[in-house]
DNA sequence: TTCCTAAATTAGAATGATTATAAATACAAA
DNA sequence: TTTGTATTTATAATCATTCTAATTTAGGAA
């Protein structure tokens, strides 16, 4: 693995076990390892998706731990609960960055759209709600390009 | 009953008696009071929350019916989904103008925030995604200021 | 009107994501 | 180290949602 890289990802590693440290949390592997496919990831994965794609690198990893942990990371606002797409459920999204997210009512992808329009809003929300915002979901569904192809045929 | 409520309601019912009519839908009671709770309701109610309020109404209405309806209303961006909140499962809101539902992630009360920045964002989205859009969920989820004087204690 | 038929509704069973439980484990403070 | 407690784990339980097959009905045609 390059220099490079390796730096990126420790740097990153050290930034989540940090923000898991402020947080008053324990440090597991079990938790950085969620955080870090989170951070790494642009699938916005379900807690299943996430939990089949770490059982290689930790066979016992349990799936209540995968829901018990999501759970904690949204409480905390590191993660956001995109509400479910699909029948695989509910899918999360470690982007803290203003964004949409798109997910295509077909296939159940879901991509990051840049849109600045998405920092004023929550600008505004944080201003003005009276709420103690901690996470939102900013996500529109339709048919993604590729599938609309596919259903026009 | 009032004659200018009995007014509203009336075309009220009749709109949504042709958005039905336009998509190619039989027009049948239970969707009509479906389509009417949920224009007529600030609750953002999920399927289970609509059988329940119906019941007294329509005794035999099935809770396949509401979840078929719901999933066909969607479809046809009548109803947008706004996945779920809290144990009561997905909620679903009739209004379509644009604007922001916050969510309590204690009590799980969802309401509206009226803002301007949702339809810019909107139109940005029709515009550029190159997505066919069915609809959106611009939700954000906190302690409502009630939770918050409720929790602090 | 009456008839016809595809669409819609219904009750109930099945599915499967998520949550609860209780025992075993391991982080981190002293 | 030792220790207390948070966390993990396996498994069972829950319950929102979907599926199924039989019945009913909306609405066009005769």
């Amino acid at each position: 693995m390059d220099t490079k890289l390796t730096q990126t990802l420790e740097n990153s590693s050290l930034s989540l076990a940090q923000a898991l440290k402020r947080a008053g949390l324990r440090l597991t592997p079990q938790r950085l390892a969620i955080l870090r496919l989170l951070a790494d990831s642009r699938e916005h994965p379900s807690a299943q998706m996430i939990h089949h794609a770490l059982l290689a690198e930790y066979p016992s990893l349990s799936l209540a731990t995968v829901y018990n942990t999501l759970e904690t990371l949204v409480e905390i606002g590191l993660v956001n609960d995109l509400g479910s797409v699909g029948p695989e459920g509910v899918r999360y999204d470690a982007d803290a960055t203003p964004h949409v997210n798109l997910a295509c009512t077909r296939c159940h992808r879901v991509i990051d759209l840049p849109s600045h329009h998405v920092r004023h809003l929550e600008e505004e929300i944080a201003a003005q709600s009276g709420y103690a915002i901690k996470g939102g979901r900013v996500l529109y569904y339709g048919l993604c390009p590729e599938c609309q192809k596919a259903t026009s045929q």
